[in-house]
DNA sequence: CCGCTGACTAGACAGCTGTCAAACTAGACG
DNA sequence: CGTCTAGTTTGACAGCTGTCTAGTCAGCGG
């Protein structure tokens, strides 16, 4: 956790992106896509994990879309999917505890 | 982020963390809580950062509570809050994606 | 060109969420 | 006890969200 406290921006900027995190569905379909070793996963495969319809997929995939956490492109008939790092990461470096707790203590 | 596909109970519980994380004004109050020296703060502090109505902050820091990112004690007329850090770590090391990139390249 | 399959969009609808005003509870202080 | 302040709870209401069905678009194979 940051240090100082947050701007207006800086919050509803972040607060996106957790809230795109907040769902059980989309948690699992980034799970599933940075689980996989080439990094990429065809829209079809989460689908089948799924008991959930094809279009509430895809309308997750939107909002992990917009909240700038993955990206995707088509080939052909598939159109795959990969998670964008520096995003995760920035979102995980807010969190952190251990930044604040030596701040704390010091 | 976690090398496995979460189980379908595992992602619930998380998203409910990050569902608390996805609004701006409570990612403010963290930050606010998590920015004071004493670990601690007073309602009435997070109250006069905004220009929301008391209400308003009870409601957010009591989605916090349920969420367990925070926790609270009265101490005569005043309640204080404080941050839980083992729950944000949780949660900020299913983001970090330096796992997974150590196993996709390896 | 026609049909097939994979994926997305549009529209509808129940359920949840953020906000406020009003009412209530817990201590402190005479 | 009475009253003042700090915080929470309740109830209401507009707006957003997750899900589905039905319809649409993009490529591939004949």
């Amino acid at each position: 956790m940051v240090t100082e406290a947050l701007g207006e921006e800086t919050a509803a900027d972040l607060a996106r992106g957790f809230k795109a995190l907040g769902d059980p569905v989309r948690l699992r379909l980034l799970s599933l896509i940075a689980a996989r070793a080439g990094g990429e996963v065809c829209v079809c495969d989460l689908t089948d994990a799924f008991t959930l319809t094809g279009p509430t997929i895809s309308h997750h995939l939107k909002v992990l879309r917009k909240a700038g956490l993955v990206d995707c492109q088509r080939r052909g008939t598939w159109v795959y999917y990969w998670i964008i790092p520096s995003r995760m990461a920035a979102l995980s470096q807010l969190l952190d505890t251990s930044t604040i707790t030596v701040a704390a203590t010091a």
